[in-house]
DNA sequence: GCGTACACCGTACGACGTACGCTGTACTAT
DNA sequence: ATAGTACAGCGTACGTCGTACGGTGTACGC
């Protein structure tokens, strides 16, 4: 049978790259119980069956988005002050990653890094090295950094609510009632307090970041000292 | 039909308790995805719609499992340096979760804590407010520490080898011929220094950990001093 | 004109979560 | 004693999932 080339719609056939693309979109737009592949196939008038000729499995599938993820984070650059070129690149990792917050858990499960994935993590390994860190501390703070990115967004998209707005409304109904001052003291007295103060994600991430940041710098400024 | 009470296992017929432990269990052993109401069942010795005596569906249960997670992460001790006492507590929280990987994921798309989960932020949030971090501050560490520990377990439970020597036996095979050292010089030098040296989840922990907290401590008393 | 390769699909199988309605037991009110 | 009610547990069935398998038609080399 010849492919329907008719429509002004981007229908070029199927492509591993539609394939993934198109996993991506239904991901974002549905969540990750949406993305099935009779539902894949669907939306790319296509039959279920016909994915298996570009992805081996779903579970390869997956692989690739995450690769694809990994694409779209920016590179750190190469000139400049180490802190301020990470922050750039750790601001976009964490803008990317809650954009597409599935992939954070499929990252953690996932043991195949592809190409963009590695080269991402070469990437910031050669920023780290070129700061003046030795191997050993530039395998530390890959780590920290990670963490931080990996832990932030996991807690940013775990929160039920995008905007102060959204938290102000949510407030009364949930979270009063269930932080009762007497038995939770201490979290009411947070959430009080951050609730009149507004939230802001950015302000929260950048906050930690700087502080670990500025650590690692006193390391590396120990260590090249010491040299 | 009346309970066949007569073996020395433990049957005292079902209950949340039960089901829930024993969830846990599939889980701990053979994965996250054997963990099928169907198989929980016939682990129970029950069929698999009796369960939802005692959960309402299986989000409910992967709830009540959470719960049952923060629930053996030891809570911080009342006296001693703050340092100490979150350190210890920490490492318990990366104890636990690396007990039980499959926790991580699940309390990234949770939204509903339970009692336990409560009451360990509770805690938490005490010991960091009694040290002396204004309310602010106290969501901010909160917030980082949370960071490190989910992102490094994320990170821990992702590799897949667990000791040194399950590390070298896989170098060979899977590693080096992945980073080769023309296209990603900088990780395949990493991936040599770490191999030969030894790598050690505790002290890769240990060293994060401590770099936060040396930092926070600064804040701490910078702040201090300016009351 | 024929053979082969390939893109694609329909069907089917065994798993899954769970709605529904049926059992048999235990307890309470009369 | 009897009837009524509540409840623990189960069997069946529906619609979903991933995917193995065996088609079917078109394109192209000989």
């Amino acid at each position: 049978m010849i492919e329907d080339v008719g429509g002004a719609e981007p229908l070029p056939g199927l492509s591993r790259e539609r394939v993934l693309r198109e996993a991506m979109r239904l991901a974002d737009e549905h969540g990750m119980d949406a993305l099935s592949m009779r539902k894949l196939g669907r939306v790319l008038d296509a039959g279920a069956m016909s994915l298996y000729h570009y992805v081996a499995s779903k579970e390869e599938l997956l692989d690739g988005m995450v690769d694809l993820v990994f694409a779209e984070i920016e590179l750190p650059t190469r000139e400049g002050d180490w802190r301020e070129v990470m922050r750039r690149q750790l601001a976009s990792a964490r803008d990317v990653l809650v954009r597409h917050p599935w992939a954070v858990p499929l990252m953690e499960s996932r043991t195949n890094a592809g190409p963009a994935g590695l080269q991402y993590r070469e990437a910031v390994t050669a920023c780290l090295r070129r700061a003046g860190f030795s191997i050993e501390m530039t395998a530390h703070a890959n780590w920290l950094l990670s963490s931080c990115v990996y832990g932030y967004v996991l807690q940013e998209v775990n929160l039920p609510f995008d905007t102060a707005e959204d938290l102000a409304e949510m407030a009364d109904e949930v979270y009063l009632p269930l932080l009762a001052p007497d038995r939770y003291p201490y979290l009411s007295e947070t959430a009080s307090t951050l609730l009149a103060g507004g939230y802001d994600h950015t302000a929260e991430f950048d906050f930690g970041l700087d502080v670990v940041l500025e650590a690692l710098e006193r390391l590396r400024v120990r260590s090249a000292g010491r040299d």
